[in-house]
DNA sequence: TTTTTTGACGAAAGCGCATGCGCAAGCGCT
DNA sequence: AGCGCTTGCGCATGCGCTTTCGTCAAAAAA
């Protein structure tokens, strides 16, 4: 910039501030700067630029496990929605683990970045949220709701999930089996809320041998799906909580020979961009991830903008598809 | 810092080659150091740190399109071995388009990354890469490969191609269509290459007719499969060049109710996830998304450090899946 | 005792920018 | 001619660190 400035003949202020545009310049002289710019190749250094500046212009996205797809897709949305308001993203995973998570974090606020996205990790340790918050900067939590008073965004899941879970006792069944995702987050809570809610209702109590806790990963779901179906007493329905839980099930289902929906009927929350080619088709709840993803930038954006009004909680509401995996005859059944 | 050394009775340069061990500290200097930084909850300013010191132990990742759930294993794979090695990821994503390229990688140079991995997008500028290799940031080009001087690392696509298509070949299909990928890219050229190299062994030449473009995009490659396989005069098989165009393959043969393998032999470049629980299970050449990543990284830290030779070019294999969407009896034919 | 070596640390000069303060010149006005 | 006001720009400080050079005392060698 110096040299850049010796070029044009004026100071290293003039310069910085017809790149930024900070004030008023001459266009003479803002002219005999850009020219020097090119002549010269230069290029500013975002780094000096922030620490004088005191921002970044960059936001961290701490998520929970890169593996999933479903998070692939946050991460797009996030990035997307960034880019457009000239952040850039830094990505970190954290393997759902709190003390992956932690580093991260650490990482990222060392990082002085301006603010934070964070999907929390299963069991997410209980400093390391409130860490960032103290530490004043901006922070919204993404897909898994936490009880704190910050920002948050995620999807409806008792509401689905109840919903689900109607739909197979509206047609008739009876013992329906669930497959759970990872404990300790809001979305595995939630969804089983909605899912023994429907039950109660009907006044079907629950049955452990029903409730497969599948944590999140597909191995585990197949295994556990497979020992359920193996037995005498099967259930006549299945519904999944989450897209791992929906592959290992299938898996398993395919591995002992059954289908769907004639020897078991099955439902799931989160829906694929495969599923119309797959037979059957899914009977599901859709994520609109996009929406959770930008909004999400949208509220941080709010924060670090300044806003300074009491945390909000957003739902985004799933989508219903109707598929045949659900044995239902029923076209717009609910 | 300033602090820190205040409360510990000693100076800011003790302190910051406490935090760094860049010098032997008297231990009970060290533990005073400590204890101040943990009292005052004194956390290190990465971006002075990077300024000071030149170095801001980030790297840039530029993607041809995140929608693309290939791109996003590979920036679970990226990111994984970086965080490992102590670097931070800093994500961009171009939409395969130059223009969008141009941006994004300004963007990484300015924030001054210590290196830069780079899938580029379709029809990238001629000047960007060079930029980035001008400029002496160290740079390896992943997924797609260019006639440029610089490291690459991306999968093997002739022969995987060639051996697909002679898959085909040898069940006895003389009438093989193929979908590409977007055009202006080595992966869509190379594996193209192969389908020609295979059909031309056997003395059949090309039919423009069966060449259908998917442009790498899903609903693309779905309509021209339906064009092609509404005509009375059907090929017999199919090879779907990238995941895709297979997406897009599927969806049409669904929609017209023509089934697989009867109707029509299908082989694809790429695998799937949740192809095990498909059908038909799909015969394919898989790339090895993990090793990609990892190799790259591997490459661009080597140049980080320092390493001069001359650059490499890596190829990483296929792993061809024999299914049944191929029509063929064959068990473990090739 | 004197000299050399070594270990432990401080002072200060930047790194490349942003930005508050202030100055000078030009303007219309009284 | 004198006044306030605007426009256009330079000076200099500081953002929070790293790192070179140098100091000083204690230990080792002479």
């Amino acid at each position: 910039m110096d040299d850049v400035a010796r070029l044009a003949g004026v100071s290293v202020s003039t310069v910085s501030h017809v790149l930024n545009g900070t004030r008023k310049v001459n266009p003479s002289t803002r002219q005999r700067v850009d020219a020097a710019i090119v002549e010269i190749g230069y290029r500013r250094n975002v780094v000096a630029r922030s620490l004088a500046a005191g921002r970044t212009h960059t936001v961290g996205l701490s998520i929970a496990a890169l593996t999933n797809p479903y998070f692939g897709s946050l991460v797009h949305a996030v990035e997307q929605r960034l880019s457009e308001a000239g952040y850039v993203l830094i990505l970190g995973d954290s393997h759902d683990e709190p003390s992956s998570e932690r580093r991260v974090v650490d990482s990222l606020l060392d990082r002085q970045v301006d603010g934070m996205i964070l999907a929390p990790a299963a069991g997410s340790q209980e400093s390391t949220i409130p860490e960032v918050m103290h530490s004043g900067t901006p922070l919204v939590l993404i897909d898994r709701m936490l009880d704190l008073a910050c920002d948050q965004v995620g999807p409806e899941n008792d509401e689905s999930a109840y919903r689900l879970t109607n739909h197979l006792l509206d047609a008739g069944h009876r013992r329906i089996a669930i497959v759970r995702g990872i404990e300790g987050i809001s979305s595995t809570t939630e969804r089983f809320a909605g899912y023994s809610r429907a039950l109660d209702e009907r006044g079907i109590a629950l049955d452990p041998h029903l409730i497969l806790d599948g944590r999140s990963n597909v191995e585990v779901a197949e295994s556990r799906v497979r020992e359920l179906m193996s037995n005498s007493d099967r259930p006549s329905a299945l519904v999944s909580m989450n897209n791992s839980m929906t592959i290992g099930s299938l898996k398993a289902l395919r591995g002992l020979g059954l289908s769907i929906p004639i020897d078991l009927a099955f439902v799931c929350y989160d829906d694929f961009e495969w599923s119309a080619l797959f037979e059957p088709r899914l009977t599901a709840a859709a994520q609109d991830v996009q929406t959770i993803g930008r909004t999400a930038v949208d509220l941080l954006l709010g924060r670090i903008e300044g806003r300074q009004d009491a945390p909000r909680s957003i739902r985004v509401p799933t989508t219903f598809t109707h598929g045949n995996s659900c044995g239902c005859t029923a076209t717009s059944a609910d």
